[in-house]
DNA sequence: AGATATGACATACGCTTCGTATGTCAACAT
DNA sequence: ATGTTGACATACGAAGCGTATGTCATATCT
């Protein structure tokens, strides 16, 4: 079964990527599954066979990039000696790769309007995930108030999120930029002991 | 042309509020203009002569829930006498309102994803420019930092928007919409001077 | 007042799209 | 060698959107 399991493999890595594109482009809604395919050189057939439906495919399609941010956010904070200041650069990392047409309408946009809540989806948003763990880090050491760290993930997470919709619908994003992570960096001292 | 243009009046209104009512059900994507139009009595034809399209019908509905919900945030944090302590109330409000499925589906999950972001929906999204004016007093009162008004606006809006998300999804509403609160208290200190 | 024009819908139609049901063919199993 | 299964492709039916056309009351013009 080795040559069959490979090329299923790529089958699907295939109709993932052509979704990415089909997706980023028109939005979810929009996009029609016969393109999408025919772009990825396969019909509907390979794609109901493999994701089920439309949002089994979205979902796919949403892990996989998710995973890819979190990765990136992950490895920028890691740099950082100063754990406060390492969640402030995840942040702005965050903020950065969230201003992508790609990450903003597949994952921000398109993604909670038709997988429901993102705290709930079955990629379990590696993304929630890796700033839920800094922010248990940072109350345990001391240097963040005692919040529920639920709250505290999902509401910066939000923030940092709007921040990267506000940046790219602005006339001049490299502009926007910079104050939109200001503004994050005030908000986030915010949940600072004695900040 | 009065008995005329009541009538029309009417028949929008009835749009309106079948929109309402099926958007929150179903969501805008899956809601049947058929049924939406013979729930209230009428065709589609009504439906593309006042409205245009689905999305035109879409905008109205997401105009009349803003407006509903700016008046009612303005007022909860009007009734405060110290501008700070009414901010944070208003934001309080927004976070609770925001909790209806009816908000929150054609609102905040199906509104950014078919009209696009809201800082540029025709509504001028009525929610973000009160509060864009709220944070411009404090600033100018010297109570929050000066940081740019549409930044602070954007990502105080989008951290309540999101407490709202993660509340109604929590399996205990009750029980997170304090810690919600609270974090949202933290956040906006941030902002605060000498905060 | 009678004819005409316009506005506010309803009806009919075509096109696209999704999901499923069925068909096909290679790769195993026995 | 034959049956079975997996991985797709093809065919089909149903639903939905937008538009084109029809209809009727009401305003307008002469």
């Amino acid at each position: 079964m080795g040559r069959r399991s490979e090329t299923m493999l790529e089958n699907r890595a295939k109709l993932i990527a052509a979704a990415r594109v089909a997706f980023a482009r028109d939005g979810f809604a929009a996009a029609s599954m016969d393109d999408l395919t025919a772009a990825a050189g396969l019909t509907r057939g390979a794609l109901y066979h493999n994701f089920g439906d439309k949002k089994g495919l979205l979902a796919a399609v949403v892990a996989q990039i998710d995973g890819e941010i979190a990765a990136h956010a992950h490895a920028a904070g890691e740099a950082h000696p100063d754990p406060w200041q390492g969640m402030l650069v995840e942040g702005a990392a965050y903020i950065r790769m969230a201003l992508t047409p790609e990450v903003q309408r597949i994952v921000l946009l398109d993604g909670p309007a038709f997988l429901g809540d993102p705290s709930q989806w079955p990629s379990q948003n590696a993304c929630l995930d890796a700033t839920r763990h800094k922010i248990a880090e940072l109350v345990a050491a001391g240097v963040m108030r005692p919040v529920d760290i639920d709250a505290a993930a999902r509401l910066l997470s939000g923030a940092a999120l709007n921040a990267a919709l506000w940046v790219a619908a602005n006339p001049d994003p490299q502009d926007a930029l910079p104050k939109a992570i200001e503004v994050f960096t005030h908000l986030a001292s915010g949940l600072k002991v004695g900040g």
